[in-house]
Formats: C-alpha cells, sequence, structure tokens
DNA sequence: GGAATACTGAACCATGTGGTTCAGTATGAA
DNA sequence: TTCATACTGAACCACATGGTTCAGTATTCC
C-alpha cells in the first residue's frame, strides 16, 4: 500500500472542514485576493481571516506573497489529487463489500425461496 | 451553485482528519469490527475508540449495533460522493486559472521574443 | 451465583481552534 | 510630515478534540 504522509493528510483535511475556509478557496479559485478583501467578504477581522489563511497556506492549499502593505492570497500547488485518490479507494472497497453483502443477501432469499418451496409440498 | 449541507461537510472532512479514524474506515472497510478490536488494533484504551467511532457514526461513515455485550462497528451509508465532488469542482477551477495563467505567460513570451526581434533589426 | 468480558459515562487534562481586541509596524498618499 | 491603510503579533476567551482513568452496568461463561 502507498504510504502517504499522514500529516499532509491531516492539514488538508482539516483545512477542508471548516465552510469559511471552503469559501475561501472557492473565492480564490474565481482570483487572488488580499487578506482584506477576504476579511471583508466573509465578515471577519483581519486577524481571524490571517488564522484561516495560514491554515489553507500550511496544508499547501493557498500561496502569499506580500508586495508593498497588502498580501496576496492566491491558490497554490496543493491540487488534493492524494486526497482524492484516497477517498475514490475507500469508495472502490465500500463498494466491493456491499456487493459481496448484496450477493450473501441474493443466496440467502433464493434458499429461503428453496425452503418454502419444500414446505410447500 | 448547488449548496450542499455545510455541516455535512464539517463533519465528514473533519472526520477524515485524523490518522487513526482514516485507519478504522480502511479496517472496517476490510470488514466489521467489535470496539474491542478496534482499539486493540490501534493500541488505545475502549473509551478513546468508542469517541473516534462515535464521530465517524455522526459523520454517517459508519454504524454500528449492540448484539448482548459487544458492539459491532462497520462501514456506513456516507459514501462521500459530495466531498469527492467538491474537491473535483475545486480541481477544474484550479485548472481552468492555471490554464489562464499558462496562457497570459505563453503571450508575454511571445510579445518578448517579438520585442527581441524588433530590437536586433 | 460469581467472575470475566465488553461496553458506557463522567470527569479530567493538555492542547488546538475559531474567533476577538489591542497595540504595534510598515507603506502609500496628500 | 502627517494621516490613513494593511497587515502582524501577542494575549485572551470559550469551546472542541484526543486522549486518559475510574467507576459503573449489562452479558456471558463456568
Amino acid at each position: 500500500m502507498v504510504q502517504y504522509s499522514s500529516t499532509h493528510f491531516n492539514a488538508s483535511f482539516a483545512a477542508l472542514a471548516d465552510a469559511t475556509r471552503r469559501g475561501v478557496l472557492e473565492q480564490l479559485a474565481r482570483g487572488d485576493a488580499s487578506i482584506s478583501d477576504l476579511a471583508d467578504k466573509f465578515a471577519m477581522t483581519l486577524t481571524g481571516m490571517k488564522k484561516h489563511v495560514g491554515v489553507l497556506e500550511l496544508a499547501g492549499l493557498v500561496t502569499t506573497e506580500k508586495l508593498g502593505r497588502v498580501r496576496t492570497c492566491r491558490i497554490g500547488p496543493c491540487r488534493l489529487e492524494e486526497e482524492m485518490a484516497w477517498i475514490a479507494r475507500y469508495r472502490q472497497v465500500w463498494d466491493a463489500r456491499f456487493n459481496a453483502l448484496d450477493d450473501v443477501l441474493d443466496e440467502l432469499k433464493r434458499q429461503e425461496k428453496a425452503g418454502a418451496r419444500k414446505q410447500g409440498q
């Protein structure tokens, strides 16, 4: 099994586990923005928004650059491919398990029917 | 834009943001297990594991059923399709934005080359 | 019935999170 | 030079999280 750095997963999933941060990502996907822009858009103090951006930056989902007084935020290098892959693999096993369960239930039903036939004779 | 229940996203991403819980999911995808089984496998107290299972259960990723003394955990109804969809959509916009950036850079390069030719004359 | 097993719940602890305020510093504009 | 803007950092707050221990309760086994 491929072993990803678990802390990387922790950071990116934790970053996504907050509605404000998902909103910031969606916003930045539409275009760069300063901390002030974002703080304004999400009705929050500058300091509060800076913390969110910090979390996103640590997760690699956002990069920032300061020019003059303003720090511009843009979407970062992390494209969540490993996270997608993890979920996809999980879903695959999920499906396999539930198809197997279906087979078991079908088999039970078949046996039940056979039993009923025998009983009816 | 489709509006998912934000709390649902919060719960499932937060559930995935912990290595132990991802491990439990992988374990349960391979087969049902009791709380004791899991606590043992992940070297943790029963109480600690019960809390993790509780988080996964709230997120819909696990269901449990108590028969006699033992509570059996199995993978639950949440297949993370909306989470996958969110990430997929984000990646799409990400790609679009970076392709656009590439175009801009290409255009700049072309202009630069043209400028150099002019300068060379 | 008595002992072992499997869980449950309350309480506690250290640390993290999501926010704030307040007091800076650095930069840009007039 | 002075003032407004944009950020930064420290300190604080309430609450959540990831774990523990300890004291139950309910079941199962002998």
